[in-house]
DNA sequence: TGTACATCAGTGAACGCGCGTTCACTGATGTAC
DNA sequence: TGTACATCAGTGAACGCGCGTTCACTGATGTAC
């Protein structure tokens, strides 16, 4: 049974965490990933350094907590837009890449902890959780438009490929963040469009068929 | 003019750059790329820490060299591939993502300098050579598959996709290597037959044609 | 109302570590006479 | 052939820095009597 005192206290504490991961979004959108020490996020969010550790076991937890937070935001976005009676892919890839473009920190976090993750095993199980959560979401996509095609596959090389627009284009050498943007929406609509139509050839699509245990 | 003496020294000197580098390359297929020291390096070279700095200016253009070597050696892969009579899309997919994951050090490499590059201009320019001259090989493949479709848009999503299979599945969880490989391998084949498919009707690919100029 | 004590958020300073890079020196080899 | 000097690859030790994390303490607030 928690006292009045006690839920009051809790409810500072969360105010806090809130803080604190506030500062580290501001932080993470100004500096590259791996130069975000601590020292930042306590200098930003006004909180003594040694503070954040009464908030936070480790500086993972915490960095792990700023991505949740921008992937849970774009994950509903994406959900409300699939729900949209008329969706299209193009429109899909186009809002993925607008909102990973736009919060640029949380495309670097996710890709540097997918990349070299020495994480612990909670973290990856949270990051899992993520990915899977937005791939489900494609699929739903997928299985609307074609509800006998092999949905998961295209959701995997939809995601892949949308990543990769992403990860390849971003330091586009002799552009502003404008153009680059621009080519990558491009680049996403012509993806989207090759999609679109294998979803409306059947047969290429259910060739696949055979390997769907797999995914 | 040079005396034979200069010569061997020249000579040698190279040797040894080779040797470090050679070094570089096994710790990289051992460490995450953000951990490897300039004295992991010596360790694994058996030359002295401060020699290192005899042959390399620093560790950022050791690292591109080692990057540069691995990047060579796929693009003549991938070239020699694409000059043979009967291409297919898929087969330089596969070949591209076999390469990567088997040598997955230049990978890694690759997405650390492409997500975070703090690197000095001369980097930078070697970088995009290096990405450009890859992006030429697949322009050969579309080209030659449909001499007048927009091969240059074409190879940017082509180069976009296969990285963003390498990325996104690297850490696939509850997967080894192999399985992930395959993984990987039949997504490459999914998207490369989307490739296919509209290379072969014409119509999807001339409505780009407008945004050439962009590329 | 006043006093002794407990709790606990907050924090400056320090710990211990690893890093990239440079310094100051050694010693082998080549050159000049 | 012998000697004085120059060159230069090689290197152990140190520099200076920034990092994640912990320690030891403060002081405000609540509780018990």
């Amino acid at each position: 049974m928690k006292t009045p005192l006690e839920k009051l206290k809790e409810k500072e504490k969360k105010t806090r965490q809130k803080m604190i991961v506030d500062a580290a979004e501001r932080v993470f959108a100004v500096k590259p990933f791996p130069r975000v020490s601590m020292r930042d996020i306590s200098r930003e969010s006004q909180i003594s350094l040694s503070s954040i550790y009464r908030y936070f076991p480790d500086q993972e937890s915490l960095f792990l907590e700023a991505l949740t937070r921008g992937f849970t935001k774009m994950e509903s976005m994406i959900k409300q837009l699939i729900s949209q009676e008329r969706v299209e892919v193009d429109r899909v890839a186009v809002a993925f890449i607008d909102y990973l473009v736009q919060n640029d920190q949380y495309f670097r976090m996710m890709t540097h902890f997918m990349l070299d993750s020495v994480l612990n095993p909670d973290s990856i199980e949270k990051l899992n959780k993520m990915e899977r959560a937005l791939l489900d979401q494609f699929d739903n996509l997928f299985t609307k438009l074609n509800p006998r095609g092999n949905s998961r596959i295209l959701s995997h090389a939809f995601f892949a490929s949308l990543n990769g627009i992403l990860i390849t284009y971003r330091n586009y050498p002799g552009r502003d963040v404008q153009d680059v943007h621009k080519h990558m929406r491009q680049l996403g609509t012509v993806i989207s469009r090759m999609f679109s139509a294998m979803i409306t050839t059947d047969q290429t699509n259910q060739t696949d068929q055979s390997d769907q245990a797999d995914l």
